[in-house]
DNA sequence: TAAATAAGTTAACAAAGTTAAATAATTTTT
DNA sequence: AAAAATTATTTAACTTTGTTAACTTATTTA
């Protein structure tokens, strides 16, 4: 009898083949033409085989856009272990954010909706907008510390930080803009360090 | 013989119609719902009409967003009237964003493809683009002017700008985030303020 | 070997976009 | 005013999609 343990992991494999053609398929002909039984023909099973695994299509892209998630957060981890200042955390925050997009734009559309990657299931997602939080947030408290700012201020940056990094990433997204990559990254870089340089003023203004 | 101009105002009332009954079940149940048989459902008419109008259901999206991008050139034309500082007029045009992704979520979302309203026929959206820069640009270029800086600048700048606004908008209306709307807009008006400060910071320097 | 369970497929449903063909209404021509 | 031509509208169908129920086949257990 092929052990219990061998059947699990069968399933496993199966179930990550699953989310590895939906994304290809998505990464190649975008989301619009990620369908059941496209995936069916390339995991080699009938249509119904996959609601054994997911319950929903739209299932499949949440579990890729908690995977992204979980991805982006193991990155920040190591950016946490590389640099102490906050100023080059958020930096570095925020490359991470790009470097990802550029990398599997697939995922970051999965991860905000984004070019016809729709999956408006929310549950879940104030947890992870909270476990973003969890990383930006810390860092302006610490810039903000010597300026005895309010915790209500800090929450405000956090928002602008996050507002600047997401709407450059996803215009860049939409519109591959006439400046190439290269350009797009560098006004991003300029963008972020302009934001960090204007709180770090107002700081040492007031 | 009903006259031929009544006919085609008749037509064009239909048309209209068409687009109205879209956005209003889009208002109400969102993008998702909105199908060729719902709107027919409400025009009292049967679903090939539709096809005599908009050659596809994307078509039909398409000019809603097309309206929009009018609808707000023509606010910004109403801003420049008013106001004749740029930076007064950069402010402005934001909160002319601002307000109208408030009013009309459904328009905002169909015009940048968000929350479902899924339409990727890129025609025209480059010239959209430009359009848009045409207001921002020489904003930016009349703050830079004192200070000299090149043109490849401004454009960041612009670039920049339009980042922070369409990304604080699209976050805000993908979260409906813990703070209300009334707090959101107080922290976007304080990062354009940053934001605007930190450019004009930057021209005084060098 | 027979019964029970698991795995997989077939066939179908409903809803969606879309289109061809048929019908009904209206206008034009004689 | 009747016949012909045109325009307007609907019916019926096709395709694709997500999804599910029912059936078949294989495997495990007793």
């Amino acid at each position: 009898m092929p052990n219990k343990e061998r059947r699990k992991k069968e399933k496993a494999e199966l179930r990550q083949q699953i989310l590895d053609v939906a994304r290809d398929i998505a990464a190649n002909d975008g989301w619009q033409n990620v369908t059941i039984r496209k995936i069916c023909e390339q995991i080699k099973y009938t249509a119904p085989i996959v609601y054994q695994y997911f319950e929903s299509k739209e299932m499949i892209l949440q579990s890729l856009r908690k995977d992204g998630f979980v991805q982006v957060f193991h990155l920040f981890e190591t950016v946490d272990k590389k640099y102490k200042a906050p100023e080059k955390r958020l930096f570095e925050y925020a490359l991470t954010w790009w470097n990802f997009a550029i990398q599997y734009p697939e995922i970051y559309q999965v991860m905000f909706n984004l070019q016809g990657a729709v999956c408006l299931q929310n549950e879940g997602n104030i947890k992870i907008h909270n476990t973003v939080m969890d990383y930006y947030h810390p860092a302006f408290e610490s810039i903000n510390q010597k300026a005895k700012r309010s915790e209500i201020y800090c929450l405000e940056l956090t928002d602008n930080f996050i507002a600047i990094i997401h709407g450059f990433i996803s215009m860049n997204m939409a519109n591959k803009i006439k400046s190439g990559n290269e350009r797009a990254l560098l006004i991003y870089k300029n963008s972020l360090q302009r934001f960090i340089h204007s709180i770090n003023d107002i700081n040492t203004k007031k």
